[in-house]
DNA sequence: GTGGAACGTT
């Protein structure tokens, strides 16, 4: 008679097995382990939730039966299933006990579901039953350290380890890339080779990744060495020749990443022409990333997204916007990256009903990879930069804290400073510190900015000061820039010049721009005179800052310095980029430059801003020129 | 009769 195993083997479909369970049960070998196993085994595959209810079906299922099945929901979309398993072969009777084969399965379930302190709890467990010298349960903790983010302990518990093999290696140097410390990882490669561990595919992989974020082609030639003297020229490792292609195109060798992609025999896959499109686009050749993503023999949602993410980086948010519908339309569900990069491309169109579309429908969306934190960041930048602010303010409210990170903060943050919300925006600032979030470079220009719009003067002087002192972030240019336009426009003319003459970098355009601007405001003639001849003196120039100029002349009397300005801008011959601006209305998507009387509207808009205009004027608002 | 780690998009 042939053995369960070897007939289910030959199985070619459900109904088939079914009825050897049928079989099983008739014979009353359903209630055990040891029959059972084969079946189990049989349908974790495809049928995950029919192995475990074959399992349940077991009295008394042994140590192994538990390890099978918490190795197969760790790797499932439910890893919760497995810590339940543990809890139940815990307070089974009598109790079973973990052995070196669980504990790494819960960790990946552990992992998966940000459980962090339920990891930490049984890794105190591991040590108490000294499971920690075994080397599968070591690469287990080094694998959720890591993607807990926590490098520090990863390393330290690398370091005391007595057990350490290649996986160990390889899990350090790949955890340190994807932590973006490929500095590190080249590091403890360094350490590799001295202890003559021999590397293999896993470790070739993270090292060109190490290459690629470090854009460091000198060590990338020396690993495609590697590669070459490990492989031969010829491999079958698809992935390896993606990470290969990716490193070329990262580190500007688009010529040599084509060139491998040709000599590939056809091995380099998606990731690979993925890589050479984002590489383009990045480069600003957005039409060669183009022709490269229509040629692509395959293209998966990270491809697309690739191919937005360019067009976004390129400038070019409407045809961005029309690719992501065309990504929907063709039915592929797009990942929390691709809904990001469409959300900042309606952000910057001002695309409100489009980006409003957007928000409601991947509200719930449960991504493989999200973690919605990037989707909540990027609706509330997306609510603020199309003047619904109040919208803005609605998500951030009923984000969860957990949720919050100080890019959200940033979002709303910038949104309110936008908005004159002033006072709103330190009262955020103040929730965002009991919070704990640490404040970064972006934050202090949004706060610094809403000071400047609401004439918070002390405010932001206070805030600016305990930038390093408290915070440890170092004022850069803009912030001297917002501090500049705060004084200027409370009218502190000489602070704002003293603080340019102190700062630690000679001034930038915008600064002086922003000092002249205050000059004209203020009626500071010598000041802006001085402020007018530094930015005439920069050599990038912009016939922005001459009109500025020549316009404060006019408006103080100076009419013929005012005509020697503008003679001058006309003498050089400066040009200003067109400004293209964008406003959707019912959906759809209306383009115009200044003064532009082209749209079919133009004479009804013309009206109903000057009536905007006058509303304006008569509560009192100053319209500047 | 059960183990581990890997590529491309923000």
């Amino acid at each position: 008679m042939k053995s369960l195993k070897a007939v289910l083997a030959s199985c070619k479909t459900i109904h088939q097995a079914l009825q050897i369970h049928a079989q099983a049960v008739v014979t009353g070998r359903h209630h055990h382990p040891f029959h059972m196993a084969p079946l189990i085994s049989f349908f974790a595959t495809n049928h995950l939730h029919h192995s475990h209810l074959l399992f349940s079906q077991i009295p008394n299922p042994d140590l192994f039966l538990f390890n099978f099945l918490i190795r197969a929901f760790s790797l499932s979309q439910t890893p919760h299933h497995a810590l339940s398993l543990f809890r139940s072969m815990l307070s089974s009777s009598p109790p079973i006990s973990p052995d070196s084969f669980t504990f790494p399965f819960l960790f990946k379930s552990c992992a998966k579901l940000s459980l962090s302190k339920l990891a930490l709890q049984l890794y105190s467990h591991v040590i108490k039953t000294g499971f920690d010298s075994n080397v599968f349960v070591l690469n287990a903790v080094l694998h959720f350290y890591f993607a807990f983010g926590d490098v520090h302990n990863a390393c330290k518990v690398f370091h005391e380890s007595s057990v350490r093999d290649r996986v160990s290696y390889n899990t350090m140097i790949n955890g340190l890339v994807r932590a973006g410390r490929a500095d590190c990882s080249l590091k403890v490669f360094g350490e590799m080779r001295g202890n003559r561990v021999e590397v293999d595919e896993y470790t070739l992989v993270a090292l060109l990744s190490a290459c690629s974020s470090l854009e460091d082609r000198g060590t990338g030639r020396v690993v495609h060495g590697l590669v070459y003297r490990k492989l031969g020229c010829v491999n079958e490792n698809e992935l390896l020749m993606n990470a290969l292609v990716d490193m070329y195109a990262k580190c500007g060798c688009l010529e040599v990443a084509e060139r491998v992609v040709s000599c590939g025999n056809g091995k380099s896959g998606v990731a690979a022409w993925t890589s050479l499109v984002s590489a383009y686009a990045l480069r600003g050749e957005v039409e060669v990333a183009r022709r490269l993503f229509d040629q692509m023999g395959e293209r998966d949602v990270v491809s697309w997204t690739a191919m937005i993410s360019g067009y976004c980086n390129s400038g070019c948010f409407q045809e961005a916007l029309e690719l992501f519908v065309k990504l929907e339309s063709l039915g592929m569900e797009p990942d929390e990256v691709a809904v990001v990069a469409a959300l900042a491309a309606c952000a910057r169109l001002g695309g409100l009903e489009l980006g409003r579309r957007i928000h409601r429908k991947y509200d719930g969306a449960s991504w493989r990879c999200g973690t919605h934190r990037g989707f909540t960041c990027a609706v509330v930048d997306m609510y603020a930069k199309c003047g619904s602010i109040d919208t803005a303010l609605d998500v951030f409210s009923r984000t969860r804290d957990d949720m919050r990170t100080t890019f959200l903060y940033n979002s709303i943050l910038s949104g309110l400073a936008h908005h004159g919300l002033g006072e709103h925006a330190m009262a955020v600032f103040e929730e965002m510190r009991l919070l704990g979030l640490e404040p970064d470079e972006v934050t202090f220009v949004a706060l610094l900015c809403a000071c400047g719009h609401n004439g918070l003067v002390n405010d932001g002087k206070r805030l600016f000061e305990s930038m390093l002192s408290v915070y440890g972030v170092s004022p850069q240019m803009e912030h001297y820039g917002c501090m500049v336009d705060l004084l200027g426009r409370a009218g502190g003319l000489d602070e704002a010049y003293y603080l340019i003459q102190n700062m630690p970098f000679r001034a930038n355009a915008v600064i002086w721009r922003s000092l002249l601007s205050a000059c004209k405001e203020h009626g500071d003639v010598t000041l802006a005179r001085l402020a007018s001849q530094e930015l005439l003196a920069m050599e990038h120039d912009h016939g922005a800052r001459n009109v500025l100029l020549s316009n404060m002349l006019i408006l103080m009397d100076k009419h013929d310095e005012a005509a020697s300005v503008r003679k001058a801008v006309d003498d050089v011959g400066i040009q200003k980029p067109p400004g293209w601006s964008y406003v959707e209305i019912n959906g759809v998507l209306h383009k115009f430059l200044a003064g532009d009387t082209s749209h079919p509207e133009a004479k009804a808009t013309e009206l109903m801003l000057r009536n905007i205009h006058m509303g304006l004027e008569t509560i009192g608002h100053v319209i500047s020129a």
